[in-house]
DNA sequence: CATGGAATGTTTTCGAGTGGACAAAATTGC
DNA sequence: GCAATTTTGTCCACTCGAAAACATTCCATG
Protein backbone atom coordinates (compact mmCIF):
# COMPACT_ATOMS: atom_id res chain seq x y z
CA UNK A 1 0.00 0.00 0.00
CA UNK A 2 2.79 2.66 1.45
CA UNK A 3 0.16 5.04 2.60
CA UNK A 4 2.56 7.36 3.03
CA UNK A 5 3.71 7.94 -0.66
CA UNK A 6 0.45 9.05 -2.00
CA UNK A 7 1.44 12.54 -3.73
CA UNK A 8 -1.40 14.59 -1.74
CA UNK A 9 -4.69 12.94 -1.42
CA UNK A 10 -6.03 14.16 -5.05
CA UNK A 11 -4.25 16.84 -7.16
CA UNK A 12 -6.98 18.60 -8.08
CA UNK A 13 -6.57 22.22 -9.87
CA UNK A 14 -7.74 24.13 -6.49
CA UNK A 15 -10.49 24.48 -4.40
CA UNK A 16 -13.48 22.90 -5.58
CA UNK A 17 -16.76 24.59 -4.88
CA UNK A 18 -18.69 21.84 -3.62
CA UNK A 19 -15.58 19.93 -1.41
CA UNK A 20 -15.25 22.58 1.29
CA UNK A 21 -11.25 23.60 0.49
CA UNK A 22 -10.14 23.34 3.91
CA UNK A 23 -8.18 27.01 5.05
CA UNK A 24 -5.20 25.75 6.38
CA UNK A 25 -3.41 29.13 7.53
CA UNK A 26 -6.39 31.08 8.34
CA UNK A 27 -8.12 29.35 11.57
CA UNK A 28 -11.36 29.63 10.72
CA UNK A 29 -13.57 26.70 10.98
CA UNK A 30 -16.08 27.58 8.36
CA UNK A 31 -19.13 25.39 9.10
CA UNK A 32 -18.10 21.95 8.58
CA UNK A 33 -20.51 20.38 5.87
CA UNK A 34 -23.10 22.72 5.30
CA UNK A 35 -26.86 22.29 8.04
CA UNK A 36 -26.91 25.59 10.14
CA UNK A 37 -25.02 25.36 12.96
CA UNK A 38 -28.04 24.54 15.48
CA UNK A 39 -26.94 24.36 18.79
CA UNK A 40 -28.57 21.20 20.51
CA UNK A 41 -29.73 20.75 23.80
CA UNK A 42 -26.99 17.47 24.93
CA UNK A 43 -28.38 16.76 28.22
CA UNK A 44 -26.16 14.48 29.90
CA UNK A 45 -23.50 14.93 27.06
CA UNK A 46 -22.96 18.43 28.17
CA UNK A 47 -21.08 16.45 31.46
CA UNK A 48 -19.64 13.84 29.93
CA UNK A 49 -15.97 13.68 29.99
CA UNK A 50 -16.00 10.65 27.06
CA UNK A 51 -18.10 12.86 24.73
CA UNK A 52 -16.09 15.65 25.17
CA UNK A 53 -13.20 13.56 24.74
CA UNK A 54 -14.23 12.33 21.49
CA UNK A 55 -15.01 15.76 20.15
CA UNK A 56 -11.93 17.39 20.94
CA UNK A 57 -9.95 14.52 19.15
CA UNK A 58 -12.39 14.76 16.01
CA UNK A 59 -11.39 18.46 15.79
CA UNK A 60 -7.81 17.77 16.60
CA UNK A 61 -7.41 14.92 13.87
CA UNK A 62 -9.11 17.60 11.41
CA UNK A 63 -6.82 19.88 12.57
CA UNK A 64 -4.17 17.74 11.78
CA UNK A 65 -5.08 16.40 8.37
CA UNK A 66 -5.49 20.06 6.93
CA UNK A 67 -1.91 20.52 8.17
CA UNK A 68 -0.44 17.50 6.62
CA UNK A 69 -2.48 16.77 3.58
CA UNK A 70 0.05 17.48 1.34
CA UNK A 71 2.12 15.01 2.91
CA UNK A 72 -0.33 12.35 3.46
CA UNK A 73 0.48 11.64 6.86
CA UNK A 74 -1.98 10.61 9.45
CA UNK A 75 -1.45 11.41 13.13
CA UNK A 76 -0.70 7.53 14.19
CA UNK A 77 1.70 7.14 11.35
CA UNK A 78 3.63 9.84 12.33
CA UNK A 79 3.28 9.16 16.14
CA UNK A 80 5.39 6.08 14.84
CA UNK A 81 7.69 7.12 13.02
CA UNK A 82 8.52 9.35 15.91
CA UNK A 83 8.69 6.64 18.71
CA UNK A 84 10.63 4.63 16.41
CA UNK A 85 13.24 7.90 16.36
CA UNK A 86 13.46 8.33 19.99
CA UNK A 87 13.76 4.64 20.67
CA UNK A 88 16.21 3.25 18.14
CA UNK A 89 15.48 -0.83 18.21
CA UNK A 90 12.46 -0.88 20.22
CA UNK A 91 10.50 -4.00 19.64
CA UNK A 92 7.88 -3.79 17.70
CA UNK A 93 5.19 -5.37 20.03
CA UNK A 94 6.90 -3.06 22.92
CA UNK A 95 5.83 0.11 20.51
CA UNK A 96 2.57 -1.28 20.03
CA UNK A 97 1.52 -1.37 23.70
CA UNK A 98 2.86 1.78 24.15
CA UNK A 99 1.18 3.83 21.49
CA UNK A 100 -1.93 1.79 22.22
CA UNK A 101 -2.34 0.50 18.48
CA UNK A 102 -2.83 -3.39 18.32
CA UNK A 103 -0.27 -5.42 17.43
CA UNK A 104 -1.91 -6.29 14.31
CA UNK A 105 -2.38 -2.99 12.91
CA UNK A 106 1.11 -2.30 13.74
CA UNK A 107 2.02 -5.37 12.05
CA UNK A 108 0.76 -3.65 8.84
CA UNK A 109 1.92 -0.24 9.80
CA UNK A 110 5.68 -1.44 9.86
CA UNK A 111 5.13 -3.18 6.89
CA UNK A 112 3.96 -0.05 4.85
CA UNK A 113 6.87 1.42 6.45
CA UNK A 114 9.29 -1.01 5.58
CA UNK A 115 8.25 -1.06 1.82
CA UNK A 116 8.63 2.96 1.79
CA UNK A 117 12.12 2.27 2.87
CA UNK A 118 11.43 4.66 6.00
CA UNK A 119 12.31 1.90 8.87
CA UNK A 120 14.72 -1.40 9.16
CA UNK A 121 13.30 -4.47 11.05
CA UNK A 122 15.81 -6.42 12.05
CA UNK A 123 15.14 -9.83 13.63
CA UNK A 124 17.95 -10.11 17.08
CA UNK A 125 20.31 -12.82 17.26
CA UNK A 126 18.62 -13.80 21.10
CA UNK A 127 15.03 -13.61 20.18
CA UNK A 128 14.74 -14.37 16.76
CA UNK A 129 10.80 -14.07 17.21
CA UNK A 130 10.86 -10.46 17.91
CA UNK A 131 11.70 -7.57 15.22
CA UNK A 132 14.18 -4.52 16.28
CA UNK A 133 12.72 -1.68 14.47
CA UNK A 134 15.49 1.24 13.31
CA UNK A 135 14.62 4.49 11.38
CA UNK A 136 16.23 4.69 7.64
CA UNK A 137 17.85 7.38 7.01
CA UNK A 138 15.34 8.48 4.92
CA UNK A 139 13.04 7.72 7.37
CA UNK A 140 14.81 10.21 9.97
CA UNK A 141 14.50 12.76 7.09
CA UNK A 142 10.64 12.74 6.74
CA UNK A 143 10.12 12.95 11.09
CA UNK A 144 12.61 16.00 10.43
CA UNK A 145 10.84 17.36 7.57
CA UNK A 146 7.46 16.88 9.45
CA UNK A 147 8.55 18.23 12.74
CA UNK A 148 8.57 22.07 12.01
CA UNK A 149 5.08 21.79 10.63
CA UNK A 150 3.93 19.11 13.24
CA UNK A 151 4.98 22.36 15.94
CA UNK A 152 3.40 24.75 14.30
CA UNK A 153 -0.23 22.63 14.12
CA UNK A 154 0.30 21.81 17.66
CA UNK A 155 0.44 25.48 18.85
CA UNK A 156 -2.10 26.49 16.26
CA UNK A 157 -4.52 23.46 17.68
CA UNK A 158 -4.27 25.07 20.95
CA UNK A 159 -4.98 28.71 19.96
CA UNK A 160 -7.72 29.08 21.80
CA UNK A 161 -6.20 28.15 25.43
CA UNK A 162 -3.51 30.12 26.90
CA UNK A 163 -0.46 28.96 27.33
CA UNK A 164 -1.41 27.79 31.12
CA UNK A 165 -4.19 26.35 29.90
CA UNK A 166 -2.96 24.17 27.58
CA UNK A 167 -0.58 22.90 30.40
CA UNK A 168 -2.91 22.29 32.55
CA UNK A 169 -4.67 20.27 29.89
CA UNK A 170 -1.83 18.29 29.30
CA UNK A 171 -1.27 17.48 32.68
CA UNK A 172 -4.78 16.51 33.27
CA UNK A 173 -5.07 14.47 30.34
CA UNK A 174 -1.68 12.82 31.15
CA UNK A 175 -3.49 11.87 34.75
CA UNK A 176 -6.78 10.42 33.26
CA UNK A 177 -4.90 7.94 31.36
CA UNK A 178 -2.92 6.95 34.31
CA UNK A 179 0.32 8.54 33.52
CA UNK B 1 -27.57 -5.44 10.91
CA UNK B 2 -29.30 -4.09 14.13
CA UNK B 3 -26.12 -3.09 15.46
CA UNK B 4 -28.23 -2.99 18.71
CA UNK B 5 -29.63 -6.23 19.06
CA UNK B 6 -26.66 -8.26 19.33
CA UNK B 7 -27.03 -10.34 22.58
CA UNK B 8 -23.86 -9.69 23.95
CA UNK B 9 -21.00 -10.21 21.25
CA UNK B 10 -20.40 -13.68 22.48
CA UNK B 11 -22.48 -15.85 24.88
CA UNK B 12 -19.40 -17.85 25.75
CA UNK B 13 -18.85 -20.21 28.31
CA UNK B 14 -17.42 -17.85 31.24
CA UNK B 15 -13.75 -15.88 30.78
CA UNK B 16 -11.66 -17.81 28.24
CA UNK B 17 -8.09 -18.29 29.23
CA UNK B 18 -6.54 -16.54 25.86
CA UNK B 19 -9.30 -13.59 25.84
CA UNK B 20 -8.31 -11.37 28.46
CA UNK B 21 -11.85 -11.28 30.18
CA UNK B 22 -12.16 -7.31 31.56
CA UNK B 23 -12.43 -7.06 34.79
CA UNK B 24 -15.37 -4.91 35.27
CA UNK B 25 -15.80 -3.34 38.77
CA UNK B 26 -12.67 -3.65 40.39
CA UNK B 27 -10.55 -1.08 38.15
CA UNK B 28 -7.12 -2.85 37.99
CA UNK B 29 -5.48 -2.37 34.03
CA UNK B 30 -4.44 -5.38 34.25
CA UNK B 31 -1.63 -5.09 31.39
CA UNK B 32 -3.59 -4.88 27.68
CA UNK B 33 -2.42 -7.37 25.49
CA UNK B 34 1.15 -8.76 27.00
CA UNK B 35 4.68 -6.88 26.10
CA UNK B 36 6.28 -5.13 29.31
CA UNK B 37 4.96 -2.00 30.17
CA UNK B 38 8.20 -0.78 28.97
CA UNK B 39 8.08 2.78 29.40
CA UNK B 40 9.49 4.43 26.03
CA UNK B 41 10.80 7.43 25.18
CA UNK B 42 8.12 9.46 23.42
CA UNK B 43 9.95 12.61 22.49
CA UNK B 44 8.01 15.43 21.38
CA UNK B 45 4.65 13.35 21.56
CA UNK B 46 5.03 13.68 25.32
CA UNK B 47 3.96 17.64 24.65
CA UNK B 48 1.76 16.88 22.05
CA UNK B 49 -2.51 17.76 22.65
CA UNK B 50 -3.32 15.62 19.56
CA UNK B 51 -1.43 12.54 21.03
CA UNK B 52 -2.96 12.72 24.53
CA UNK B 53 -5.94 13.26 23.80
CA UNK B 54 -6.05 10.23 21.34
CA UNK B 55 -5.00 8.63 24.05
CA UNK B 56 -7.39 9.22 26.53
CA UNK B 57 -9.88 9.11 24.12
CA UNK B 58 -9.05 5.29 23.48
CA UNK B 59 -9.13 4.29 27.22
CA UNK B 60 -12.46 6.10 27.49
CA UNK B 61 -13.49 4.26 24.85
CA UNK B 62 -12.85 0.78 26.37
CA UNK B 63 -13.89 1.77 29.33
CA UNK B 64 -17.14 2.50 28.00
CA UNK B 65 -17.27 -0.73 25.94
CA UNK B 66 -15.86 -2.72 29.56
CA UNK B 67 -19.08 -1.28 30.96
CA UNK B 68 -22.17 -1.73 28.59
CA UNK B 69 -20.57 -4.55 26.81
CA UNK B 70 -23.85 -6.64 27.57
CA UNK B 71 -25.71 -4.34 26.07
CA UNK B 72 -23.69 -4.04 22.83
CA UNK B 73 -23.99 -0.41 22.98
CA UNK B 74 -21.61 2.04 21.63
CA UNK B 75 -20.46 5.41 22.61
CA UNK B 76 -21.47 7.14 19.63
CA UNK B 77 -24.58 5.52 19.41
CA UNK B 78 -25.95 5.96 22.73
CA UNK B 79 -24.79 9.63 22.15
CA UNK B 80 -27.31 9.49 19.50
CA UNK B 81 -30.19 8.29 21.35
CA UNK B 82 -29.48 10.50 24.42
CA UNK B 83 -29.57 13.65 21.90
CA UNK B 84 -32.81 12.58 20.01
CA UNK B 85 -34.17 12.00 23.11
CA UNK B 86 -33.45 16.18 24.79
CA UNK B 87 -34.68 17.38 21.07
CA UNK B 88 -37.35 15.78 19.98
CA UNK B 89 -38.01 16.03 16.10
CA UNK B 90 -34.49 17.07 15.59
CA UNK B 91 -33.10 16.87 11.60
CA UNK B 92 -31.00 14.26 10.63
CA UNK B 93 -27.99 16.53 9.29
CA UNK B 94 -28.39 18.74 12.79
CA UNK B 95 -27.99 15.94 14.42
CA UNK B 96 -24.90 14.73 12.50
CA UNK B 97 -23.60 18.14 12.62
CA UNK B 98 -24.01 18.79 16.43
CA UNK B 99 -22.28 15.14 17.08
CA UNK B 100 -19.39 15.33 14.78
CA UNK B 101 -20.97 12.50 13.14
CA UNK B 102 -20.67 12.13 9.46
CA UNK B 103 -23.98 12.93 7.56
CA UNK B 104 -23.56 9.33 5.57
CA UNK B 105 -22.78 7.72 8.86
CA UNK B 106 -25.91 8.68 10.56
CA UNK B 107 -27.62 7.58 8.02
CA UNK B 108 -26.70 4.11 8.75
CA UNK B 109 -27.33 4.51 11.90
CA UNK B 110 -30.45 5.99 11.90
CA UNK B 111 -31.62 3.42 9.43
CA UNK B 112 -30.55 0.35 12.55
CA UNK B 113 -32.24 2.33 15.20
CA UNK B 114 -35.56 2.33 12.97
CA UNK B 115 -35.02 -1.35 12.11
CA UNK B 116 -34.69 -1.70 15.83
CA UNK B 117 -37.55 0.08 16.62
CA UNK B 118 -35.71 2.81 18.64
CA UNK B 119 -36.61 5.79 16.76
CA UNK B 120 -39.43 7.15 14.25
CA UNK B 121 -38.66 8.90 11.30
CA UNK B 122 -41.27 11.53 9.91
CA UNK B 123 -40.51 13.66 7.07
CA UNK B 124 -41.95 16.94 6.98
CA UNK B 125 -44.76 18.25 5.53
CA UNK B 126 -42.84 21.68 4.70
CA UNK B 127 -39.65 20.09 3.42
CA UNK B 128 -39.73 16.60 2.35
CA UNK B 129 -35.72 16.18 1.73
CA UNK B 130 -35.53 16.27 5.74
CA UNK B 131 -35.94 13.48 8.07
CA UNK B 132 -37.10 14.67 11.83
CA UNK B 133 -36.06 12.30 14.28
CA UNK B 134 -37.99 11.03 17.54
CA UNK B 135 -37.57 8.44 20.45
CA UNK B 136 -39.97 5.67 20.48
CA UNK B 137 -41.46 4.62 23.74
CA UNK B 138 -38.66 1.62 23.56
CA UNK B 139 -36.37 4.02 22.73
CA UNK B 140 -37.03 5.47 25.74
CA UNK B 141 -36.68 3.19 27.30
CA UNK B 142 -33.32 1.98 26.16
CA UNK B 143 -32.05 5.23 27.34
CA UNK B 144 -33.34 5.17 30.50
CA UNK B 145 -32.15 2.12 31.21
CA UNK B 146 -29.00 3.08 29.95
CA UNK B 147 -28.60 6.35 32.10
CA UNK B 148 -27.42 4.91 35.79
CA UNK B 149 -25.02 2.95 34.05
CA UNK B 150 -23.86 5.25 31.89
CA UNK B 151 -23.39 7.83 35.03
CA UNK B 152 -21.74 5.32 36.78
CA UNK B 153 -19.07 4.38 34.51
CA UNK B 154 -18.34 8.29 33.85
CA UNK B 155 -17.77 8.45 37.49
CA UNK B 156 -15.46 5.67 37.62
CA UNK B 157 -13.63 7.15 34.06
CA UNK B 158 -12.66 9.56 35.81
CA UNK B 159 -11.74 7.94 39.19
CA UNK B 160 -8.29 9.03 38.93
CA UNK B 161 -9.11 12.87 38.65
CA UNK B 162 -10.70 14.66 41.96
CA UNK B 163 -14.02 16.52 41.36
CA UNK B 164 -12.18 20.07 40.46
CA UNK B 165 -9.95 18.31 37.71
CA UNK B 166 -12.67 16.68 36.50
CA UNK B 167 -14.85 19.85 35.91
CA UNK B 168 -11.69 21.93 34.64
CA UNK B 169 -10.95 18.74 32.24
CA UNK B 170 -14.38 19.59 31.20
CA UNK B 171 -14.36 23.12 30.87
CA UNK B 172 -11.16 23.14 28.46
CA UNK B 173 -11.86 20.34 26.44
CA UNK B 174 -15.01 22.47 26.18
CA UNK B 175 -13.03 25.51 25.38
CA UNK B 176 -10.33 23.40 23.24
CA UNK B 177 -13.51 22.44 20.93
CA UNK B 178 -15.30 26.04 20.31
CA UNK B 179 -17.69 25.83 23.53
C1' DC C 1 -43.32 28.71 -14.67
C1' DA C 2 -38.76 26.98 -16.11
C1' DT C 3 -34.16 26.23 -15.11
C1' DG C 4 -29.95 26.15 -12.60
C1' DG C 5 -28.10 25.74 -8.18
C1' DA C 6 -28.12 24.50 -3.27
C1' DA C 7 -29.62 21.57 0.60
C1' DT C 8 -30.83 16.93 2.50
C1' DG C 9 -30.45 12.31 2.89
C1' DT C 10 -28.94 7.75 0.70
C1' DT C 11 -25.94 4.46 -1.64
C1' DT C 12 -21.55 2.63 -2.89
C1' DT C 13 -16.95 2.01 -2.35
C1' DC C 14 -12.89 2.00 0.18
C1' DG C 15 -9.41 2.40 4.01
C1' DA C 16 -8.42 2.11 9.01
C1' DG C 17 -8.50 -0.68 12.88
C1' DT C 18 -10.01 -4.98 15.56
C1' DG C 19 -10.40 -9.89 16.89
C1' DG C 20 -9.13 -14.32 16.48
C1' DA C 21 -6.62 -18.11 14.60
C1' DC C 22 -2.14 -19.23 13.34
C1' DA C 23 3.28 -20.28 12.86
C1' DA C 24 7.62 -19.88 14.82
C1' DA C 25 10.55 -19.33 18.48
C1' DA C 26 11.47 -19.15 23.41
C1' DT C 27 10.79 -20.79 28.19
C1' DT C 28 9.47 -23.90 31.74
C1' DG C 29 8.80 -28.34 33.90
C1' DC C 30 9.56 -32.98 33.91
C1' DG D 1 16.46 -33.83 26.03
C1' DC D 2 11.39 -33.38 25.22
C1' DA D 3 6.57 -31.94 25.73
C1' DA D 4 3.59 -28.13 27.23
C1' DT D 5 3.00 -23.37 27.70
C1' DT D 6 4.01 -18.59 26.59
C1' DT D 7 5.50 -14.94 23.85
C1' DT D 8 5.98 -12.51 19.37
C1' DG D 9 4.68 -11.38 15.12
C1' DT D 10 1.58 -12.32 11.02
C1' DC D 11 -2.58 -13.40 8.30
C1' DC D 12 -7.54 -13.35 7.41
C1' DA D 13 -12.25 -12.01 8.05
C1' DC D 14 -14.88 -8.55 9.61
C1' DT D 15 -16.83 -3.94 11.36
C1' DC D 16 -16.74 1.03 11.84
C1' DG D 17 -16.52 5.20 9.71
C1' DA D 18 -15.28 8.35 5.63
C1' DA D 19 -15.35 10.13 0.71
C1' DA D 20 -17.64 10.67 -3.15
C1' DA D 21 -21.27 10.11 -6.43
C1' DC D 22 -26.14 10.21 -6.56
C1' DA D 23 -31.50 11.16 -6.26
C1' DT D 24 -34.79 14.11 -4.59
C1' DT D 25 -36.59 18.31 -3.12
C1' DC D 26 -36.39 23.15 -2.27
C1' DC D 27 -35.15 27.88 -3.61
C1' DA D 28 -33.74 31.84 -6.53
C1' DT D 29 -33.68 34.23 -10.66
C1' DG D 30 -35.01 35.14 -15.17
Amino acid sequence: MSALVKPAPKPEAGPQPGAGGRDLATGAEAEAETAAAVPLALGPLEESLGFHLRLAQIEAFDAFFAAFAEDGLQPGLLSVLITIGENPGVRQGVLANALKIKRSHMAKIVQGFDAAGLVDRRVPADDRRAVELTLTPAGRGRVAAAMPKFRTHETLSASRLSAAERRTLLDLLRKLSGG
